[in-house]
RNA sequence: GGCCCGUUCGUCUAACGGUUAGGACAUCAGAUUUUCAUUCUGGUAAUAGGGGUUCGAUUCCCCUACGGGCUACCA
C-alpha cells in the first residue's frame, strides 16, 4: 500500500471560504490519520482571475488554522512546482498524446463563434450531438488540421466524450456513481494560451504528485467523468486516486450554497480570515478577527457535516486526527448556523486557561491604550474569560477594569437612594480604608456585617456597589471586582459616585 | 430544460430492520447568581408524501414532491 497522499488545490481568486478551509481540514485530517502528506497546490492556471495575494492570503489560513501542508510553494517539496501556471508546459503532451489517440481533438472555433451559437441554440452543448457542425480536427480533417495548426491558428483541444458509455466510480462517501459519458459535453481540456484547464490539469497534477486520495466539493460531482475518464486514457484506473465528494454547507435561511454576501446579509463571517480585494478595496471579516479560536473553528467546521456516532461535540485537532473517517461524512448538505458556531468557541475560550487569553487581553489593552501589570491583567482574565463568546469580548467585559467608568447607570440607583443608604457607604468607606487583607471573602464578610448594623438588605446596598465600581449592572461578583480594583481605586470608585448622588439631590 | 446528488425536531445530527426516535444549538419555563453572563433542572419540537418488500421500515426498493449542484477557453 502506498503513502497516503492528498492535496488541497484552492485558485487563488479571493478568501478562502469556510467550505474551502472544510474540504482542507477533512484532507488533512485524513493525510495525518494515516501517516500520509496533505499537499497544497495552487491552481492558478485562469489568468484572467489571478488575484495578487491571494495565494499567501490562503497559506496564512492555513497557518491559523494550524493545518500545515508538508509540500506547498512555499514549503517546497519533491513534486513541484506546486503551482500550476509554474507547470505550463507539462499539460500539453499528454494533450496532445490523447489527440494522438483519437481521444481529444483540436477544436477552432472562436469564444465570439461559441457565445453567439449558445445564444442561436437554446441549450447549446458542444458534443456527440453538435461536434460534426463545429470547426474541429473533426470534421475539417487531417489536411486542413495541419494547415491551420501550422498558420499558428487560435485552437484548443477538447475530449472527445464517446456516445455510449457509462461512467463508474466508488466515491468514497457516496458508493457507487455512475453517469451516462454522454451526457457531459466535450470539455475544454488545453486553453489556447496553452494552459490547460481543471479538467486536465487536476488529472496530471494528482498523478504526478502521486495523490492517492481526492477530497473536493461536492460541485465536482457533474464533471467527475470527464476526470475519471482522462485517468483511464492517460494513465489508467488502477492509479486514480479514491474520490470523495464532500457536501455543501448551505446558507442559514433558505437554501443553497452559502455565499460572502451571506455572510454580509447576516451579519457573520464566511472567510476564515480577513480579506481585503486588492482591486476594489472591499473588506471582508473572517472569522480569526471576528474573536474565533483557531480549535474552535477546526472544531465546528468537523462537525457541519461528520460526527463520530457518539454524542462529543468537543474534539480537539488531535482528536480528530484519531475519530475522523470518511465513511462517517454526509451526503446532505449543512446549513451553516452562526449561533451554534458561537457556541464552540465559547467552549473553548472556557477551556483555554488564563495563559492562553493573554496574547489576546495584551494586545485589545493595546489597542486602547492600557498598560496594565501582567499580574493585574490575569486576575482580570480569571475572572472575565468564561463571560467571552468571543475573544473580542475581552475588552467590553473587562474595560472598568482598566478605567474609571465613563458613566455610570444613575437611573437604577438614584430613586432609592436615601440618607440611610448614604450613611452606610460613608461608614462602609471608613472599614474598608481600615481593612488589613483586602480579599473578595473579608469584603463580603466586612460588607455584610455592616449591612446588618444598618438594618439594610443586600438588594438595597449590592446593586448600588456594583454601580458605583462597574458603572453598569452587569459583571462578575461585586467582591471579586472590588478585590482585584484594590482598596484605593475601590475607595475613589465608590466616593466618586457618591459625589454624583450627592450633586443630582 | 437535461444530467447528477440529496431529504430525521427551526438548525447540526444519532439510531446492526425491532428505541417511549436520542443528543446539541436555538427557544420557552423554573432554580442559582439579589445584576448580567455562566451553571443546573424541566418543557415544546422531527422521520416530506404515496406505494411496495418484511412478522416488523427512519433504516431496503420504486414513484411523486421538494431542495441543491452542474450544464464556460472559471475553478
Amino acid at each position: 500500500m502506498s503513502t497516503v497522499r492528498v492535496r488541497f488545490a484552492p485558485s487563488p481568486t479571493g478568501g478562502l471560504h469556510l467550505g474551502g478551509v472544510r474540504t482542507v481540514l477533512y484532507n488533512y485530517l485524513f493525510a495525518r490519520q494515516h501517516g500520509g502528506q496533505f499537499i497544497l497546490r495552487i491552481e492558478d492556471t485562469d489568468q484572467t482571475r489571478f488575484v495578487p495575494g491571494a495565494e499567501q492570503y490562503i497559506q496564512d489560513c492555513l497557518a491559523w488554522c494550524g493545518l500545515i501542508p508538508d509540500e506547498s510553494p512555499a514549503h517546497g517539496g519533491n513534486y513541484g512546482p506546486y503551482r500550476q501556471s509554474e507547470r505550463k508546459a507539462i499539460y500539453l503532451p499528454y494533450a496532445q498524446q490523447l489527440v494522438a489517440a483519437g481521444q481529444a481533438y483540436y477544436a477552432f472555433d472562436t469564444p465570439e463563434e461559441l457565445e453567439a451559437k449558445r445564444k442561436a441554440v437554446p441549450n447549446f452543448q458542444y458534443s456527440h450531438a453538435t461536434r460534426m457542425e463545429m470547426n474541429n480536427s473533426l470534421r475539417l480533417g487531417e489536411a486542413v488540421t495541419k494547415e491551420l495548426l501550422e498558420k499558428n491558428t487560435p485552437h484548443v483541444i477538447r475530449i472527445k466524450m464517446p456516445e455510449n458509455e457509462t461512467v463508474t466510480f466508488t466515491d468514497m462517501i457516496r458508493g457507487e456513481v455512475s453517469f451516462n459519458a454522454s451526457q457531459s459535453d466535450d470539455k475544454v481540456l488545453l486553453k489556447a494560451d496553452q494552459m490547460p484547464t481543471y479538467h486536465l490539469a487536476v488529472v496530471v497534477d494528482d498523478f504526478l504528485m502521486k495523490i492517492t486520495h481526492a477530497f473536493r466539493g461536492e460541485e465536482w460531482l457533474p464533471s467527475a467523468p470527464v476526470h475519471v475518464l482522462l485517468w483511464k486514457y492517460l494513465f489508467g484506473l488502477d492509479k486514480m486516486p479514491q474520490w470523495a465528494h464532500l457536501p455543501l454547507i448551505l446558507k442559514p435561511d433558505g437554501n443553497g450554497k452559502l455565499s460572502k454576501r451571506d455572510g454580509d446579509r447576516l451579519g457573520f463571517p464566511v472567510f476564515a480570515m480577513n480579506w481585503t480585494d486588492p482591486k476594489t478595496g472591499e473588506q471582508t471579516k473572517g472569522f480569526k478577527e471576528m474573536g474565533f479560536l483557531p480549535a474552535a473553528f477546526t472544531n465546528l467546521l468537523a462537525m457541519l457535516g461528520w460526527n463520530d456516532g457518539t454524542e462529543q461535540e468537543l474534539f480537539s485537532l488531535e482528536e480528530l486526527v484519531q475519530k475522523f473517517s470518511m465513511e462517517r461524512v454526509h451526503k446532505g448538505g449543512a446549513k451553516f448556523d452562526f449561533e451554534k458556531a458561537k457556541w464552540y468557541n465559547h467552549e473553548w475560550i472556557k477551556r483555554l486557561g488564563v495563559e492562553g487569553m493573554r496574547q489576546v487581553a495584551a494586545s485589545q489593552l493595546q489597542e486602547h491604550g492600557i498598560a496594565a501589570e501582567a499580574d493585574y491583567t490575569n486576575k482580570v482574565i480569571a475572572l472575565v474569560k468564561d463571560r467571552c463568546t468571543l475573544l473580542t469580548d475581552f475588552w467590553q467585559e473587562s474595560k472598568f477594569f482598566f478605567e474609571t467608568p465613563a458613566q455610570y447607570d444613575l437611573p437604577s440607583v438614584q430613586p432609592k437612594w436615601n440618607d440611610k443608604k448614604q450613611q452606610f457607604f460613608v461608614e462602609i468607606i471608613r472599614q474598608f480604608e481600615l481593612m488589613q487583607f483586602w480579599n473578595a471573602t473579608d469584603l463580603e464578610k466586612e460588607f455584610k456585617e455592616m449591612m446588618a448594623v444598618h438594618e439594610l438588605k443586600p438588594g438595597d446596598v449590592l446593586l448600588p456597589l456594583r454601580v458605583m465600581l462597574v458603572g453598569g449592572k452587569s459583571g462578575p461578583a461585586v467582591f471579586d471586582i472590588a478585590a482585584v480594583l484594590g482598596k484605593e481605586e475601590t475607595i475613589a470608585r465608590i466616593k466618586a459616585m457618591m459625589k454624583l448622588l450627592q450633586l443630582q439631590k
